[in-house]
DNA sequence: CAGTATCCTGAACGATACTG
DNA sequence: CAGTATCGTTCAGGATACTG
């Protein structure tokens, strides 16, 4: 089991600045970097959304996750299962039956993750026209890369 | 636990399949999982949430995400600017001095993240028992790896 | 001060083969 | 069916040095 230990870094907090009212995912050791760092990988949300529609065997997943590897399928759930997030249920039946599910606290993770989808679907024509400026206003300075600028005069220069 | 139903504002391509307002993450080329790699990925967070604060240099961001090497800094600001969810502001002096603040854009991701925040600081415990439980029960297979279970009857059982 | 350029390492991930 | 074990690759990110 090589990967599915986190590196849990225990790093030294010396500082005592008096600002840590924000300190929320600040420091390295908090919770949220953990569970944000776990619902944001590659399959956790994928799985997450799947099992929030119905209970699925092993090989559903796979199918239905499309791209997901055996093995990152496996680590994935394992993950999941340690958090309480998805529970496992093994039959005892000739071929292995085992179906995941949203567990509770699962459920209440994948409502708090909506808003967060909400705003991405509310943004993302946003997003696309600020990185197409972005790129154009890159563009630009290509081709001015030689040339004197034109509109450098006193004040200050938004990049944007 | 039984109705998922993300509730997809308006986002519908014209696909027939049933269950396709629970696809907002299932599709690769979603703009989810773009936004989501971004907000979390290793330092992006971290910044947004001290630009939310108050206004910065590159240096001070520099001294307090503490941790974030000159490299890594610069890419993170650059990704966030080219996103539209911060803005950069150079004052032509004779040392440079750039300042960075976040967009109304960035603001509303803030407060959108919030919600993931409560989440985690609402379900810690709950988070920490159950990889506690997790981790003893793995530790009580080590012990049984040879041995016959005990509880092997004939119902399902429940890895945890 | 605020970057860019370059090199390098280790973790993440995929592919594959094997197993209860 | 539902995994585990092993290997090879890729690439994010750290360290370091240089620059307008």
């Amino acid at each position: 089991m090589e990967e599915g230990t986190s590196k849990s870094a225990s790093y030294s907090e010396g500082t005592e600045d008096p600002w840590d009212a924000c300190q929320w995912d600040v420091r390295e050791g908090c919770e949220v970097r953990q569970i944000l760092d776990r619902i944001a990988d590659k399959w956790s949300l994928l799985v997450v959304a799947l099992l929030a529609s119905r209970r699925m065997r092993f090989t559903e997943l796979l199918r239905e996750v499309d791209g997901v590897s055996q093995r990152m399928l496996t680590v994935t759930l394992r993950q999941l299962e340690r958090d309480g997030l998805v529970e496992r249920t093994v039959y005892p039946v000739v071929p292995p039956r085992v179906e995941y599910e949203l567990s509770s606290l699962g459920v209440t993770l994948h409502s708090a993750v909506q808003s967060l989808v909400v705003w991405t679907e509310t943004h993302q024509v946003e997003i696309a026209s600020a990185r197409a400026a972005y790129d154009r206003a890159q563009q630009a300075l290509e081709s001015d890369h030689g040339r004197a600028d034109p509109a450098s005069g006193a004040g200050a220069r938004r990049t944007r």
